[in-house]
DNA sequence: AAGCCAACTGACAATTACTGGCAGTTGAAT
DNA sequence: ATTCAACTGCCAGTAATTGTCAGTTGGCTT
Protein backbone atom coordinates (compact mmCIF):
# COMPACT_ATOMS: atom_id res chain seq x y z
CA UNK A 1 0.00 0.00 0.00
CA UNK A 2 1.13 3.41 -0.88
CA UNK A 3 2.32 5.78 1.80
CA UNK A 4 -0.74 8.37 0.80
CA UNK A 5 -3.22 5.32 0.77
CA UNK A 6 -2.43 4.81 4.09
CA UNK A 7 -2.78 8.29 5.41
CA UNK A 8 -6.32 8.37 3.79
CA UNK A 9 -7.12 5.48 5.41
CA UNK A 10 -5.79 6.55 8.97
CA UNK A 11 -8.23 9.51 8.23
CA UNK A 12 -11.02 7.67 7.43
CA UNK A 13 -10.27 5.08 10.37
CA UNK A 14 -10.25 8.12 12.64
CA UNK A 15 -13.21 10.14 11.60
CA UNK A 16 -15.71 7.99 14.01
CA UNK A 17 -14.59 10.62 16.40
CA UNK A 18 -13.70 7.39 18.76
CA UNK A 19 -10.51 6.64 20.17
CA UNK A 20 -7.99 5.07 18.60
CA UNK A 21 -4.89 3.22 19.49
CA UNK A 22 -1.86 3.34 17.83
CA UNK A 23 -0.87 -0.48 18.31
CA UNK A 24 -4.96 -1.13 16.82
CA UNK A 25 -4.46 0.75 14.02
CA UNK A 26 -0.48 -0.10 12.92
CA UNK A 27 -2.41 -3.58 12.98
CA UNK A 28 -5.08 -2.96 10.85
CA UNK A 29 -3.11 -1.51 8.42
CA UNK A 30 -0.24 -3.93 8.36
CA UNK A 31 2.53 -1.27 9.39
CA UNK A 32 4.97 -1.15 12.30
CA UNK A 33 3.44 1.34 14.86
CA UNK A 34 6.61 3.51 14.87
CA UNK A 35 5.13 4.27 11.27
CA UNK A 36 1.70 5.45 12.87
CA UNK A 37 3.17 8.06 14.81
CA UNK A 38 5.15 9.35 12.00
CA UNK A 39 2.00 9.13 10.09
CA UNK A 40 0.33 11.49 12.79
CA UNK A 41 3.03 14.05 12.78
CA UNK A 42 2.59 14.19 8.55
CA UNK A 43 -1.16 14.59 9.05
CA UNK A 44 -1.10 16.84 12.05
CA UNK A 45 1.56 18.80 9.60
CA UNK A 46 -1.05 19.07 6.94
CA UNK A 47 -3.63 20.96 9.70
CA UNK A 48 -5.80 17.24 10.28
CA UNK A 49 -6.78 18.68 14.25
CA UNK A 50 -5.94 15.01 15.36
CA UNK A 51 -5.19 15.21 19.22
CA UNK A 52 -2.83 12.06 20.44
CA UNK A 53 -2.66 12.07 24.33
CA UNK A 54 -0.03 9.83 26.12
CA UNK A 55 -1.46 6.81 27.74
CA UNK A 56 -5.02 7.51 26.05
CA UNK A 57 -4.83 7.33 22.19
CA UNK A 58 -6.00 9.41 19.18
CA UNK A 59 -8.89 11.59 18.74
CA UNK A 60 -10.28 13.67 16.05
CA UNK A 61 -10.77 17.40 17.10
CA UNK A 62 -13.76 17.98 14.83
CA UNK A 63 -15.11 16.68 11.64
CA UNK A 64 -12.93 16.68 8.95
CA UNK A 65 -13.08 15.53 5.13
CA UNK A 66 -10.23 15.52 2.47
CA UNK A 67 -11.44 12.57 0.17
CA UNK A 68 -10.10 13.04 -3.40
CA UNK A 69 -13.55 13.89 -4.50
CA UNK A 70 -14.27 15.07 -7.99
CA UNK A 71 -17.07 17.40 -8.44
CA UNK A 72 -18.91 18.67 -11.55
CA UNK A 73 -18.76 21.73 -13.06
CA UNK A 74 -23.16 21.72 -11.60
CA UNK A 75 -22.00 20.58 -8.84
CA UNK A 76 -20.08 23.10 -7.88
CA UNK A 77 -22.97 25.40 -8.96
CA UNK A 78 -25.18 24.19 -6.81
CA UNK A 79 -23.05 24.29 -4.07
CA UNK A 80 -22.47 28.34 -4.63
CA UNK A 81 -26.23 28.65 -4.55
CA UNK A 82 -26.49 26.85 -1.95
CA UNK A 83 -23.89 28.78 -0.03
CA UNK A 84 -25.30 32.32 -1.54
CA UNK A 85 -28.68 31.75 0.40
CA UNK A 86 -27.72 30.58 3.60
CA UNK A 87 -25.41 33.61 3.83
CA UNK A 88 -28.72 35.63 3.25
CA UNK A 89 -30.96 33.58 5.01
CA UNK A 90 -29.36 31.91 8.18
CA UNK A 91 -28.32 33.10 11.49
CA UNK A 92 -24.77 34.60 11.73
CA UNK A 93 -22.82 31.14 12.81
CA UNK A 94 -24.03 30.20 9.56
CA UNK A 95 -23.59 32.93 7.33
CA UNK A 96 -19.97 32.97 8.25
CA UNK A 97 -19.46 29.22 7.78
CA UNK A 98 -21.17 29.37 4.74
CA UNK A 99 -18.65 32.43 3.58
CA UNK A 100 -15.61 30.59 4.79
CA UNK A 101 -16.44 27.23 2.98
CA UNK A 102 -17.00 29.34 -0.39
CA UNK A 103 -13.39 30.50 0.18
CA UNK A 104 -12.10 26.90 1.04
CA UNK A 105 -13.63 25.63 -2.03
CA UNK A 106 -13.09 28.73 -3.93
CA UNK A 107 -9.08 28.62 -3.11
CA UNK A 108 -8.75 25.43 -4.34
CA UNK A 109 -11.55 25.19 -7.40
CA UNK A 110 -9.53 28.39 -9.19
CA UNK A 111 -6.55 28.46 -10.92
CA UNK A 112 -4.54 30.92 -8.03
CA UNK A 113 -3.42 33.98 -10.43
CA UNK A 114 -7.36 34.55 -11.46
CA UNK A 115 -9.79 37.05 -9.92
CA UNK A 116 -12.55 35.60 -7.74
CA UNK A 117 -14.94 33.70 -10.05
CA UNK A 118 -18.73 35.24 -10.00
CA UNK A 119 -21.00 32.12 -10.45
CA UNK A 120 -23.74 34.18 -12.10
CA UNK A 121 -26.39 33.92 -9.16
CA UNK A 122 -28.08 36.47 -6.41
CA UNK A 123 -29.97 35.93 -3.56
CA UNK A 124 -32.19 38.05 -1.94
CA UNK A 125 -34.44 36.73 0.32
CA UNK A 126 -37.28 38.78 2.48
CA UNK A 127 -35.90 39.93 5.46
CA UNK A 128 -38.55 38.49 7.95
CA UNK A 129 -36.50 35.37 7.81
CA UNK A 130 -33.47 37.29 9.92
CA UNK A 131 -35.85 37.60 13.05
CA UNK A 132 -35.56 35.37 15.59
CA UNK A 133 -32.00 34.29 15.07
CA UNK A 134 -30.68 34.99 17.87
CA UNK A 135 -31.77 31.60 18.92
CA UNK A 136 -30.63 29.40 15.90
CA UNK A 137 -27.09 28.68 17.46
CA UNK A 138 -28.69 26.90 20.31
CA UNK A 139 -31.41 25.36 18.75
CA UNK A 140 -29.03 23.97 15.94
CA UNK A 141 -26.86 22.45 18.87
CA UNK A 142 -30.01 21.27 20.83
CA UNK A 143 -30.85 18.93 17.53
CA UNK A 144 -27.18 18.01 17.25
CA UNK A 145 -26.79 16.71 20.55
CA UNK A 146 -30.53 15.90 21.04
CA UNK A 147 -31.03 18.04 24.01
CA UNK A 148 -34.12 19.28 25.39
CA UNK A 149 -35.24 23.42 24.83
CA UNK A 150 -36.91 25.75 27.62
CA UNK A 151 -38.71 28.15 25.22
CA UNK A 152 -41.24 31.18 26.10
CA UNK A 153 -43.17 31.78 23.02
CA UNK A 154 -45.46 34.38 21.85
CA UNK A 155 -48.43 33.16 19.54
CA UNK A 156 -49.23 35.15 16.70
CA UNK A 157 -52.87 36.07 18.12
CA UNK A 158 -50.50 37.49 21.26
CA UNK A 159 -50.58 34.88 23.84
CA UNK A 160 -47.58 33.65 25.65
CA UNK A 161 -46.52 30.36 26.72
CA UNK A 162 -43.33 28.61 28.45
CA UNK A 163 -43.02 24.92 26.84
CA UNK A 164 -40.07 21.88 27.45
CA UNK A 165 -39.51 20.48 24.01
CA UNK A 166 -38.02 18.35 22.21
CA UNK A 167 -36.37 19.53 18.99
CA UNK A 168 -36.36 17.77 16.24
CA UNK A 169 -35.68 19.69 13.11
CA UNK A 170 -35.82 23.55 11.88
CA UNK A 171 -37.67 23.73 8.80
CA UNK A 172 -36.95 27.00 5.75
CA UNK A 173 -39.97 28.33 4.59
CA UNK A 174 -38.70 31.12 2.14
CA UNK A 175 -39.55 33.34 4.72
CA UNK A 176 -40.02 32.24 8.23
CA UNK A 177 -38.12 29.37 9.92
CA UNK A 178 -39.99 27.14 11.85
CA UNK A 179 -38.90 24.21 14.52
CA UNK A 180 -41.01 21.11 14.72
CA UNK A 181 -40.48 19.38 17.93
CA UNK A 182 -42.31 16.64 20.49
CA UNK A 183 -43.62 19.13 23.20
CA UNK A 184 -44.10 17.99 26.95
CA UNK A 185 -46.61 20.13 28.25
CA UNK A 186 -48.78 19.24 25.23
CA UNK A 187 -47.80 15.48 24.88
CA UNK A 188 -47.68 15.86 21.35
CA UNK A 189 -45.63 17.36 17.92
CA UNK A 190 -45.91 20.76 18.05
CA UNK A 191 -44.51 23.64 15.60
CA UNK A 192 -43.08 26.89 16.68
CA UNK A 193 -42.44 30.03 14.22
CA UNK A 194 -38.56 30.64 15.87
CA UNK A 195 -39.28 34.37 15.29
CA UNK A 196 -41.98 34.01 17.67
CA UNK A 197 -39.87 32.49 20.33
CA UNK A 198 -38.73 35.23 23.09
CA UNK A 199 -36.63 33.58 25.26
CA UNK A 200 -34.32 30.16 24.23
CA UNK A 201 -32.36 27.85 26.59
CA UNK A 202 -31.02 24.63 26.71
CA UNK A 203 -33.06 22.68 29.44
CA UNK A 204 -29.75 20.77 30.61
CA UNK A 205 -31.06 17.17 29.67
CA UNK A 206 -31.09 15.33 26.55
CA UNK A 207 -34.02 13.40 25.10
CA UNK A 208 -34.23 9.59 24.22
CA UNK A 209 -35.13 8.19 21.10
CA UNK A 210 -39.10 7.76 22.13
CA UNK A 211 -40.86 5.98 19.58
CA UNK A 212 -44.14 7.93 18.74
CA UNK A 213 -41.98 10.67 19.46
CA UNK A 214 -39.28 11.14 16.51
CA UNK A 215 -38.98 13.16 13.35
CA UNK A 216 -39.75 10.10 11.49
CA UNK A 217 -43.47 9.77 13.22
CA UNK A 218 -43.78 13.43 13.10
CA UNK A 219 -43.67 13.44 9.35
CA UNK A 220 -45.49 10.46 8.76
CA UNK A 221 -48.10 12.00 10.65
CA UNK A 222 -48.37 15.43 8.85
CA UNK A 223 -47.97 13.42 5.82
CA UNK A 224 -51.08 11.25 6.54
CA UNK A 225 -53.01 15.07 7.42
CA UNK A 226 -52.03 16.43 4.46
CA UNK A 227 -51.14 19.39 6.15
CA UNK A 228 -48.61 20.94 7.94
CA UNK A 229 -49.25 20.61 11.33
CA UNK A 230 -50.67 22.85 13.96
CA UNK A 231 -48.96 25.96 15.24
CA UNK A 232 -48.51 25.52 19.03
CA UNK A 233 -51.51 25.95 21.11
CA UNK B 1 9.65 19.25 -2.83
CA UNK B 2 7.94 16.05 -2.15
CA UNK B 3 5.61 13.67 -4.05
CA UNK B 4 2.21 13.95 -2.81
CA UNK B 5 3.17 18.26 -3.18
CA UNK B 6 3.84 18.05 -6.55
CA UNK B 7 0.60 16.14 -7.80
CA UNK B 8 -1.02 18.80 -5.88
CA UNK B 9 0.87 20.97 -7.96
CA UNK B 10 0.27 20.01 -11.17
CA UNK B 11 -3.54 19.51 -10.40
CA UNK B 12 -3.51 23.03 -9.14
CA UNK B 13 -1.68 23.75 -12.63
CA UNK B 14 -4.00 21.81 -15.18
CA UNK B 15 -7.02 23.24 -13.14
CA UNK B 16 -7.04 26.36 -15.38
CA UNK B 17 -8.86 24.16 -18.04
CA UNK B 18 -6.42 24.64 -20.88
CA UNK B 19 -4.04 22.83 -22.66
CA UNK B 20 -0.79 21.89 -21.29
CA UNK B 21 2.96 20.15 -22.56
CA UNK B 22 3.94 17.40 -20.02
CA UNK B 23 7.79 19.80 -20.93
CA UNK B 24 5.93 22.60 -19.24
CA UNK B 25 5.04 21.18 -16.16
CA UNK B 26 8.63 19.18 -16.10
CA UNK B 27 10.21 22.85 -16.15
CA UNK B 28 8.25 24.47 -13.95
CA UNK B 29 8.57 21.85 -11.33
CA UNK B 30 11.53 21.38 -12.04
CA UNK B 31 11.45 17.79 -12.11
CA UNK B 32 11.94 15.31 -15.47
CA UNK B 33 9.36 14.75 -18.29
CA UNK B 34 9.41 11.17 -17.27
CA UNK B 35 8.61 11.94 -13.72
CA UNK B 36 5.60 13.93 -15.33
CA UNK B 37 4.47 11.15 -17.30
CA UNK B 38 4.25 9.20 -14.28
CA UNK B 39 2.99 11.51 -12.75
CA UNK B 40 0.12 11.48 -14.59
CA UNK B 41 -0.57 7.92 -14.70
CA UNK B 42 -0.62 8.15 -10.83
CA UNK B 43 -3.31 10.60 -10.94
CA UNK B 44 -5.10 8.77 -13.61
CA UNK B 45 -5.26 6.11 -11.10
CA UNK B 46 -6.42 7.98 -8.38
CA UNK B 47 -9.58 8.86 -10.53
CA UNK B 48 -8.50 12.39 -11.47
CA UNK B 49 -10.46 13.18 -14.52
CA UNK B 50 -7.02 14.17 -17.04
CA UNK B 51 -7.55 13.62 -20.83
CA UNK B 52 -3.44 13.25 -22.50
CA UNK B 53 -3.75 13.64 -26.21
CA UNK B 54 -0.27 12.40 -27.85
CA UNK B 55 0.82 15.30 -30.21
CA UNK B 56 -1.51 17.59 -28.26
CA UNK B 57 -1.21 18.25 -24.52
CA UNK B 58 -3.09 17.45 -21.35
CA UNK B 59 -6.48 18.70 -20.29
CA UNK B 60 -8.88 18.95 -17.40
CA UNK B 61 -11.87 16.94 -18.69
CA UNK B 62 -14.28 18.46 -15.97
CA UNK B 63 -13.87 20.69 -12.89
CA UNK B 64 -11.79 18.43 -9.92
CA UNK B 65 -11.06 19.22 -5.96
CA UNK B 66 -9.34 17.21 -3.78
CA UNK B 67 -7.87 19.08 -1.57
CA UNK B 68 -7.24 18.40 2.18
CA UNK B 69 -9.49 20.87 3.28
CA UNK B 70 -10.98 20.50 7.31
CA UNK B 71 -14.45 21.50 7.57
CA UNK B 72 -15.94 22.57 10.92
CA UNK B 73 -19.12 20.94 11.90
CA UNK B 74 -21.04 24.29 11.40
CA UNK B 75 -19.83 24.06 8.14
CA UNK B 76 -20.90 20.72 7.30
CA UNK B 77 -24.29 22.35 8.38
CA UNK B 78 -24.31 25.13 6.26
CA UNK B 79 -23.38 22.96 3.25
CA UNK B 80 -26.14 20.20 4.08
CA UNK B 81 -28.82 23.21 4.68
CA UNK B 82 -27.90 24.95 1.54
CA UNK B 83 -28.01 21.44 -0.59
CA UNK B 84 -31.25 21.08 0.66
CA UNK B 85 -32.61 24.62 -0.05
CA UNK B 86 -31.66 23.75 -3.56
CA UNK B 87 -32.99 20.40 -4.08
CA UNK B 88 -36.18 22.25 -3.47
CA UNK B 89 -35.36 25.80 -4.56
CA UNK B 90 -33.90 25.02 -8.13
CA UNK B 91 -34.49 23.14 -11.62
CA UNK B 92 -34.13 19.50 -12.01
CA UNK B 93 -30.53 19.57 -13.19
CA UNK B 94 -29.01 21.73 -10.07
CA UNK B 95 -31.44 19.55 -7.78
CA UNK B 96 -29.76 16.15 -9.05
CA UNK B 97 -26.39 17.94 -8.60
CA UNK B 98 -27.25 18.98 -4.72
CA UNK B 99 -28.17 15.64 -4.79
CA UNK B 100 -24.98 13.83 -5.89
CA UNK B 101 -22.95 16.47 -4.04
CA UNK B 102 -24.54 15.73 -0.40
CA UNK B 103 -24.24 11.72 -1.21
CA UNK B 104 -20.68 12.08 -2.29
CA UNK B 105 -20.37 14.42 1.42
CA UNK B 106 -22.16 12.02 3.70
CA UNK B 107 -19.97 8.98 1.97
CA UNK B 108 -17.03 10.39 3.46
CA UNK B 109 -18.15 12.84 6.56
CA UNK B 110 -20.07 9.90 8.36
CA UNK B 111 -18.68 6.62 10.08
CA UNK B 112 -19.63 4.10 7.14
CA UNK B 113 -21.30 1.82 9.55
CA UNK B 114 -23.88 4.81 10.78
CA UNK B 115 -26.80 5.10 9.50
CA UNK B 116 -27.57 8.10 7.49
CA UNK B 117 -27.64 10.54 9.64
CA UNK B 118 -30.55 13.84 9.91
CA UNK B 119 -29.37 17.10 9.66
CA UNK B 120 -32.40 18.78 11.58
CA UNK B 121 -32.93 20.96 8.29
CA UNK B 122 -35.98 20.77 6.39
CA UNK B 123 -37.15 23.55 3.09
CA UNK B 124 -40.46 23.57 1.88
CA UNK B 125 -40.12 26.84 -0.60
CA UNK B 126 -43.21 28.31 -2.20
CA UNK B 127 -44.40 26.12 -5.16
CA UNK B 128 -44.67 29.11 -7.52
CA UNK B 129 -40.54 29.08 -7.99
CA UNK B 130 -41.11 25.85 -10.05
CA UNK B 131 -42.51 27.95 -12.89
CA UNK B 132 -39.98 28.57 -15.13
CA UNK B 133 -37.52 25.90 -14.61
CA UNK B 134 -37.06 24.32 -17.59
CA UNK B 135 -35.10 27.73 -19.03
CA UNK B 136 -32.58 27.04 -16.03
CA UNK B 137 -29.98 25.17 -17.61
CA UNK B 138 -29.76 27.27 -20.58
CA UNK B 139 -29.65 30.46 -18.84
CA UNK B 140 -26.88 28.69 -16.46
CA UNK B 141 -25.08 27.70 -19.24
CA UNK B 142 -24.91 31.02 -20.99
CA UNK B 143 -24.41 33.22 -18.20
CA UNK B 144 -21.06 30.89 -17.33
CA UNK B 145 -20.03 31.21 -21.20
CA UNK B 146 -20.99 34.48 -21.82
CA UNK B 147 -23.69 33.70 -24.16
CA UNK B 148 -25.89 36.07 -25.96
CA UNK B 149 -29.95 34.73 -25.44
CA UNK B 150 -32.51 35.01 -27.64
CA UNK B 151 -35.74 34.97 -25.55
CA UNK B 152 -39.57 35.41 -25.84
CA UNK B 153 -41.05 37.40 -22.74
CA UNK B 154 -44.34 37.64 -21.57
CA UNK B 155 -44.40 40.67 -18.86
CA UNK B 156 -47.22 40.62 -16.14
CA UNK B 157 -49.17 43.03 -17.71
CA UNK B 158 -49.74 40.86 -20.46
CA UNK B 159 -47.66 41.95 -23.05
CA UNK B 160 -45.41 40.14 -25.64
CA UNK B 161 -41.60 40.94 -26.67
CA UNK B 162 -38.64 39.37 -27.91
CA UNK B 163 -35.24 40.35 -26.50
CA UNK B 164 -31.45 39.68 -27.47
CA UNK B 165 -30.06 39.79 -24.05
CA UNK B 166 -26.54 39.61 -22.02
CA UNK B 167 -27.64 37.43 -19.34
CA UNK B 168 -25.48 38.54 -16.02
CA UNK B 169 -26.58 36.90 -13.11
CA UNK B 170 -29.81 34.76 -11.80
CA UNK B 171 -31.05 35.91 -8.65
CA UNK B 172 -33.14 33.98 -6.16
CA UNK B 173 -36.16 36.17 -4.24
CA UNK B 174 -37.44 33.27 -2.40
CA UNK B 175 -40.50 32.68 -4.62
CA UNK B 176 -39.16 33.82 -7.51
CA UNK B 177 -36.51 33.60 -9.94
CA UNK B 178 -35.15 37.10 -11.92
CA UNK B 179 -32.78 37.35 -14.53
CA UNK B 180 -30.55 40.24 -14.56
CA UNK B 181 -29.38 41.28 -18.36
CA UNK B 182 -27.93 43.99 -20.73
CA UNK B 183 -30.83 44.52 -23.30
CA UNK B 184 -29.77 44.87 -27.16
CA UNK B 185 -32.82 46.47 -27.87
CA UNK B 186 -33.47 48.57 -25.19
CA UNK B 187 -29.41 49.70 -25.14
CA UNK B 188 -30.05 49.32 -20.98
CA UNK B 189 -30.36 47.44 -18.14
CA UNK B 190 -33.38 44.83 -17.74
CA UNK B 191 -34.26 42.35 -15.68
CA UNK B 192 -37.12 39.49 -16.18
CA UNK B 193 -38.47 37.51 -14.28
CA UNK B 194 -37.73 33.59 -15.23
CA UNK B 195 -41.35 32.28 -14.90
CA UNK B 196 -42.34 34.86 -17.79
CA UNK B 197 -39.92 33.86 -20.41
CA UNK B 198 -41.77 31.78 -22.63
CA UNK B 199 -38.87 30.76 -24.88
CA UNK B 200 -35.48 30.58 -24.37
CA UNK B 201 -32.52 29.64 -27.04
CA UNK B 202 -28.45 30.49 -27.24
CA UNK B 203 -28.37 33.45 -29.94
CA UNK B 204 -25.29 31.54 -30.84
CA UNK B 205 -22.83 34.31 -30.13
CA UNK B 206 -20.93 35.37 -26.96
CA UNK B 207 -20.63 38.73 -25.41
CA UNK B 208 -18.15 41.03 -24.54
CA UNK B 209 -16.87 42.53 -21.42
CA UNK B 210 -17.97 46.31 -22.61
CA UNK B 211 -17.58 48.56 -19.73
CA UNK B 212 -20.71 49.85 -18.45
CA UNK B 213 -22.45 46.45 -19.22
CA UNK B 214 -20.94 44.49 -16.91
CA UNK B 215 -22.65 43.20 -13.92
CA UNK B 216 -21.18 45.19 -11.74
CA UNK B 217 -21.68 48.15 -13.41
CA UNK B 218 -25.16 47.12 -12.86
CA UNK B 219 -24.77 46.84 -9.42
CA UNK B 220 -23.72 50.42 -9.13
CA UNK B 221 -26.08 51.41 -10.57
CA UNK B 222 -28.94 49.39 -8.72
CA UNK B 223 -27.49 50.34 -5.72
CA UNK B 224 -27.65 53.89 -6.61
CA UNK B 225 -31.08 53.85 -7.15
CA UNK B 226 -31.97 52.04 -3.99
CA UNK B 227 -33.99 49.84 -5.79
CA UNK B 228 -33.97 46.96 -7.79
CA UNK B 229 -34.10 48.18 -11.31
CA UNK B 230 -37.23 47.68 -13.73
CA UNK B 231 -38.85 45.03 -14.56
CA UNK B 232 -38.47 44.14 -18.71
CA UNK B 233 -40.54 47.24 -20.20
C1' DA C 1 4.50 7.12 45.66
C1' DA C 2 4.92 3.37 42.46
C1' DG C 3 3.49 1.20 38.39
C1' DC C 4 1.29 1.06 34.06
C1' DC C 5 0.01 2.60 29.69
C1' DA C 6 0.56 4.54 25.39
C1' DA C 7 2.15 8.52 23.19
C1' DC C 8 6.46 10.13 21.65
C1' DT C 9 11.69 10.61 20.23
C1' DG C 10 16.26 9.52 18.09
C1' DA C 11 19.42 6.58 15.60
C1' DC C 12 20.65 3.23 12.23
C1' DA C 13 20.41 -0.15 8.71
C1' DA C 14 17.43 -2.45 5.36
C1' DT C 15 14.19 -1.88 2.17
C1' DT C 16 11.34 0.29 -1.01
C1' DA C 17 9.91 3.98 -3.99
C1' DC C 18 11.11 7.51 -6.96
C1' DT C 19 13.83 9.63 -10.50
C1' DG C 20 16.49 10.73 -14.78
C1' DG C 21 18.18 9.22 -19.02
C1' DC C 22 17.71 6.72 -23.04
C1' DA C 23 15.76 4.44 -26.86
C1' DG C 24 12.13 3.44 -28.59
C1' DT C 25 6.39 3.29 -30.24
C1' DT C 26 1.91 5.31 -31.13
C1' DG C 27 -1.93 8.35 -32.58
C1' DA C 28 -3.38 12.71 -34.31
C1' DA C 29 -2.83 16.76 -36.89
C1' DT C 30 -0.73 19.28 -40.70
C1' DA D 1 5.10 11.84 -45.09
C1' DT D 2 6.48 14.45 -41.36
C1' DT D 3 6.12 16.42 -36.94
C1' DC D 4 4.68 16.68 -32.39
C1' DA D 5 4.06 15.12 -27.95
C1' DA D 6 2.03 11.58 -25.41
C1' DC D 7 3.38 7.18 -23.87
C1' DT D 8 6.29 2.72 -22.64
C1' DG D 9 10.13 -0.28 -20.81
C1' DC D 10 14.48 -0.62 -18.85
C1' DC D 11 18.30 0.35 -15.80
C1' DA D 12 21.10 2.36 -12.38
C1' DG D 13 21.53 6.00 -8.98
C1' DT D 14 19.28 8.44 -5.40
C1' DA D 15 15.98 9.67 -1.99
C1' DA D 16 12.30 8.47 1.04
C1' DT D 17 10.10 5.18 3.98
C1' DT D 18 10.23 1.61 7.17
C1' DG D 19 11.23 -1.60 11.17
C1' DT D 20 13.85 -2.39 15.18
C1' DC D 21 15.52 -1.02 19.40
C1' DA D 22 16.25 1.59 23.34
C1' DG D 23 14.89 4.98 25.49
C1' DT D 24 11.65 9.41 27.70
C1' DT D 25 7.39 11.71 29.02
C1' DG D 26 2.87 12.75 30.86
C1' DG D 27 -1.45 11.18 32.67
C1' DC D 28 -3.99 7.77 35.26
C1' DT D 29 -4.77 4.19 38.63
C1' DT D 30 -3.77 1.74 42.75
Amino acid sequence: MRRSDRLSQIIEIVQDGRLHLARDIAERLEVSVRTIYRDFDTLAASGIPIDGERGVGYMLREPVFLPPMNLSFTELEALHLGMSIVAEAADPELQEAAASLTRKIDNVATAKGSSPKNWGFGVYPFAQAKAGFKHMPTIRNAIRNREKLQIDYRSLDGRNSSRTIWPLQAEYWGRVWTLSTWCEERADFRAFRIDCITACDLAGAQFKDVPGRRLQDYLEKVDAEMGIGDQAT
